[in-house]
Order: C-alpha cells, then structure tokens, then sequence
DNA sequence: ACACTGATGTGCAATAGCGCACATAATACA
DNA sequence: TGTATTATGTGCGCTATTGCACATCAGTGT
C-alpha cells in the first residue's frame, strides 16, 4: 500500500515511466487527491481542469450516459495511466463521463501544467500519446466484445481488467453497478457471477467479489481480454526511467 | 469530382487545414494512390509503412476480425480524416485491420515523412491530435451502439456516417459487406434495409444503395450519430489554414 | 432483538438476433 | 439466348437477453 502523503511517481506507472527530470518539473504541480467510489472526475461535454493519475487499487471508469439513462462503459483506468487524455489531445472535453470504481487516491495534476510540459518535451509526449493508443486499443476491444461476446465473457473480461488493476484480489463492487458499467441488466450479472462461483473462480457477497482462480478466469474470457493486455504491454512495457 | 493527378491538399479536409508551410513541406512526399474496393490498407499487428488521406468518396473501414473469423467495424475514415494514426502515436501498428469500404483514391505519405513533420511541427502535431481525438469518440460511441441499439438503428447510423463521407447519395455496398461491418447476420441487415425501403427513406439493389431521404434516415437514428457528428464537427470545423 | 435498507435470487413471458436451409431475383458472360 | 453467379428474400426453430414482479437474504443501526 502506497503512502498517502508521499508523492512518488513509482505509484503511477505512466509517472514512473517519465524521465526524472520530467517528473521533477511535474513534481511541485501533483498533489495526491482522494477518491471516493462513485466520484464523477469529469462530466460528458465539461471542460477538463485536472487531470489524474490513479494509484494501485483506485480505478476509474469512463462511460457513456445515454439520453435514457441506461450506459456502457467505454474504457478503465488504473495505475497504469491517467485520467483525462482529452486536454493535452487538444478536445478539452469528450462526450464521456468518468467516475471512480474503485475507491483510492491518485495524483492530481492542473491541466495547465500537464499542457505545458505536453509541448515542451518529447519524452512525456512520446510516452502520453502511447498511452492513449493502448486505451484506443481497449475501447475498440470493448465495441468488439459488447457486439459479439455474452454477459459471462465479458464479465470475465471487466474482472481481469479491474484485477490487474487492483493490489488484491479482492473487489469492491455491486452486481448492479457491474450491470452499469457492462451495459446489461442486473440480473444478468447475478446469473454470469452465478456461474462463476459455481465453478470456483470467484465469491462474493454484498458488494464484495473475490476471484479465487485467475487463471481458470482467463480459461473462461473471451480473447478481448489477452488483445488489450499485449497492447498495454507492447506499447508501455519496459519503458522505464533514463 | 477532384483530378486524380493533382495533390491538391483542398481534397482532404485535414490536409486543407494545415499552415501552408506545413503542406508544402509535406508535397513532395505524398502521392495519390489508388484505393480499390476491398484493398487492404494494412493488417493487424503489422508496422505500418504510410498512411492515407482519402478524398471525398473513399472511405477505409478500420474493423477487428476476431479469431472465429467474424468482424465488427470499429470506425470509418473518409475525407475528414487519416488512416494510420498508430504511426504518430508511437504504436506503429495495432490489433485491428484498414479496408476499403468506398472505393476511391487518397493521399499516401511515407511514415517517416509524417512522423518528422509531426514532431517537428506544432500546427500538424496539433490537427492530428485534435482528429484523433474525434477518431475516440467515434470508437467509444461505437461500443455503445453495439451495446445498446438494434440493427436498425445501427444500420442508420452506418448510412449516415457513410454518406458524410462521400460526394453522392448513392452508396456501392452489398448488404453481406455491410453485415461484416456491423457484426450481425446478412439477413438481419436485409430485414432492417427492408424496413427503410418500406418506408422510402432509401433505395436499394444488388449492391448499390441511394438514400433518397436522408432528413428522415437522421429522424431513425440513435443519438449515437449526433453524438460523434457534433464531436467532428467542434473539435475540426473552422480550423482553417493561417 | 428488531426493523430497515440494500443486495441478491428466481420465475416468466416477450423479443431480438442467430444459424440454417432454401427460394427467388438480377446481373454477368459464354 | 441460356446458364452461372451473386445478391437478396423468407421461413423455420433456438438462444440469449430483456422487463417486470417478487422473494429472500445479509448487514446496519437503534
């Protein structure tokens, strides 16, 4: 578990990715932010100020509302990047929502300064925009999956997805909000996580999932999960500091 | 109709937003090349070599192909845009496959052509940015339709981002192709162009479709299409050259 | 201990989309 | 002109998912 009062950039992937002197330029202009579930970090159509980069065990989920109500999630984020893509790619805002899904802290930088140093240096540029490729990656993994895979695959797929995100195994999480995030009806989710604890992968209780078998979960899991993963992988794998 | 011979960036709308200089540095790099029906632009997982700036009435479809061989389209380029952003981005390549949808012709220019401009130059870097920022929103929008609208509707919205794209309402497309776009069966497209017919918002015949009412295609439609049209049209309207 | 609230389980009829098997119609071309 | 090919239409039964109506269950707070 990270400390909450210390800003180190080894709790955020992307940060820990940076050239040092990057980091240090970014360093007065992070503060650590709490994140509290359900917390709305930013709104469909509202300009960005900040944005966030989440430490291990805070996730936040970008989604679409519809004019109905109901919604699909569109992409996580976790440590492994940062909220808020929108400012330095030039839109200010998008169409989307994002909210936490799993409460924890993350790195709250003013978009101003995140700007400024978009422009000024190649290396946060190059590593950002890499960045942004793998979530490209995983929001067409997500239209693929909504158009073509059941409830059950793609829980499997938002489980491991959260999961490599998580510093337990363990999740905090509603059947009904997991419903809101995969598009699909509440009781669709219980008959999937049904089937899953039946078969030992996971159990769970009250808002409280626990997977008990990773590897007979991603035995299960449609391919979009191992399609995102090597994209995360290939594009920010082993680009580590200097 | 534009003349095939002449690179003229005014046929491509990103093209014709670029400071001059930009352009003109840019010319002797790019050539127009041919963009046949079905053309594969490039291939899953392979490093690109160019990338493509269609003109009006060429639209490449960038589509993932799963490993049971069905498909889902994940979005169009035409005239609006570029194929190839994984080149800037850092990635070089990417999971998902370019055809041609609209046969037609584009701009080709040298990967290492547009990635020296785009690092070199601000104005370039941020157009490609901004549009690839529109490209998300077409993509996350996409996973929400898959998610939550029915063939008809899909088809609708399909028809309608096809038709932004070229210079007719007249589009060559059988509905077997369409099905592989939209990820659902060749009878279900039969049944929902069936319906439009019915109702004369379009005409069709072996391969070849005419929207005849395109005010009434727009009132069919799920906010999906409004959602990306406006999202092209702030983040890339008005950006003019100078 | 008790009631309340929120989470999960279950049953059922309705529907959209699927896979398959053909029938028919329009074009190409021999 | 006739024949092959390709596009489109249609009719099954099947399955996954939906919307709705409740039942039940596990914690929380008093």
């Amino acid at each position: 578990m990270p400390d909450p009062a210390e800003i180190n950039p080894i709790h955020n992937r992307l940060l820990a990715a940076l050239p040092a002197e990057v980091f240090d330029r970014l360093r007065p202009d992070l503060k650590l932010a709490p994140m509290p579930l359900g917390k709305v970090i930013y709104e469909s159509g509202v300009e960005l100020e900040h944005v966030y980069f989440p430490i291990p065990s805070c996730i936040v989920s970008m989604l679409y509302v519809m004019t109905d109500g109901s919604s699909a999630e569109i992409a996580v984020v976790g440590d492994e990047g940062m909220v808020g893509i929108a400012l330095f790619m030039g839109g200010d805002s998008t169409p989307s929502r994002a909210l936490v899904q799993s409460a924890g802290q993350a790195f709250q930088l003013k978009g101003n300064a995140l700007k400024r140093e978009f422009e000024r240096h190649t290396g946060l540029q190059l590593l950002l925009l890499r960045y942004t490729q793998a979530l490209i990656t995983q929001m067409s993994q997500t239209a693929v999956c909504n158009r073509h895979h059941s409830v059950e695959q793609q829980l499997c797929r938002w489980l491991l997805l959260s999961l490599d995100r998580l510093s337990t195994n363990e999740l905090t999480m509603t059947q009904e909000l997991i419903a809101n995030m995969l598009g699909v009806r509440r009781e669709g989710v219980t008959e999937a996580a049904g089937k899953l604890q039946a078969r030992g992968l996971i159990s769970y209780s009250r808002g409280r999932i626990t997977v008990l078998d990773r590897t007979g979960l991603e035995a299960q899991v449609c391919e979009c999960y191992a399609v995102v993963k090597k994209e995360y992988d290939r594009l920010l794998l082993n680009k580590t500091r200097h």
